[in-house]
DNA sequence: CTGCAACCTTGACAAGGTGTAAGAGATGAC
DNA sequence: GTCATCTCTTACACCTTGTCAAGGTTGCAG
């Protein structure tokens, strides 16, 4: 029943699998509890296949969060993270993911803080997360951040800023002009960042 | 059915609500996902009697989350919160709420982010944040810390950085002495913290 | 263009969860 | 001791996840 997806016949299959998971993240964006059925139905499809490309419910939220990583890995890459000054870099990077996380605001704000598994999250960040480590690396090391706190609890907070201006933004708290200069202001601060433009955008 | 509470006779009935927000917090904190019957169970009661009490699975995880809440407060309302300089009281302050949420650690970390309704989620953090946010707008005043910043997105970052840490010490990724030593530095630069000891703690 | 494997679908089932209801029994207040 | 109040038992309807088997379609190889 499992399609093989390596041998023999999979172009039907592939796209079967392809609008389930397009299914997928639209409908738990905008209702993370959605059921498998509902899902199942919104791809065209029945619910006995949707089983038949991922074996739980928890895999199917898995594949779709991650098919919205790689979305989040492609604009931070397109955002140039080894060219100038690492700061400049990091805020290109904030804003690149921002814009990801702005187009999936319930998905990523509610899924990908329910997962069970301490060290699964940890591998589905994993590729975002690196791709900050190094730009807070360099920075470190070419002094313009403060080196005294650890690369990766830096890495932390800064997803979990980005979290919290998402958080504020979508409780309609704060316009998206606000947080983005909030979030600018505050990971620099965090990562000591030397001469902080402190804000840049503003007056 | 339901328990008047306000009225004539509730001494056993006053005893089992207790008893069932006892069970609840207890389980909820190893099994974020156990249900109203494993509670009821463990409450030594009936499913229906928890019912009774509680219209729905959700208003009894509320429940339990406000008996947490108010636990915290009595902490943090016992840490001196209008004495001394502004960052030694938010120093106090958040060792009061780390000793609290490192006793709930999975409660605290899964159920308070699973909420449906943000102004829910943010009416329950309310008297932690408030208090937060006075002494956060006190250090303001005195000049301890930077205005740049509005107080609310402050709460929410120190909220937040807070989380953060618990998360990362119950993923073993730090230990709690680093934990809050990271914590510390990082509240601190947020907050601009003039003549930040840095690390009062450490060598 | 025919065959066959891979795929999808229909239908049915078991297990477990939430929420509701009615009636009998136990318990505490007065 | 009485009676309202609370709890228990039993039962139900409904939804969701996950599994199974059998039959119908589709696409690729030859």
């Amino acid at each position: 029943m499992t399609p093989r997806q390596t041998s023999h016949r999979r172009a039907d299959a592939q796209r079967s699998r392809a609008a389930i998971l397009d299914a997928a993240v639209r409908l738990l964006n905008t209702r993370p509890d959605a059921s498998v059925e509902a899902i199942a139905a919104a791809a065209g499809v029945t619910r006995q296949t949707v089983y038949a490309h991922f074996p739980s419910r928890e895999q199917l939220l898995t594949a779709a969060l991650d098919r919205v990583s790689e979305e989040a890995v492609a604009a931070m890459d397109a955002a140039g993270l080894d060219t100038g000054p690492a700061t400049d870099a990091l805020l290109r990077l904030l804003d690149a993911s921002s814009r990801t996380a702005g187009r999936y605001p319930v998905l990523l704000q509610k899924i990908s803080q329910l997962t069970v598994d301490p060290h699964t999250d940890h591998d589905r960040h994993a590729p975002v997360a690196d791709r900050l480590r190094r730009v807070i690396q360099r920075g470190q090391e070419t002094g313009e951040f403060d080196g005294r706190l650890s690369p990766d609890w830096l890495v932390a907070v800064t997803i979990t800023l980005g979290h919290t201006a998402g958080g504020e933004i979508d409780a309609g708290r704060m316009s998206g002009k606000d947080a983005a200069e909030a979030l600018h202001t505050s990971v620099l601060r965090v990562l000591g960042a030397v001469a902080p433009a402190e804000d840049p955008t503003g007056e």
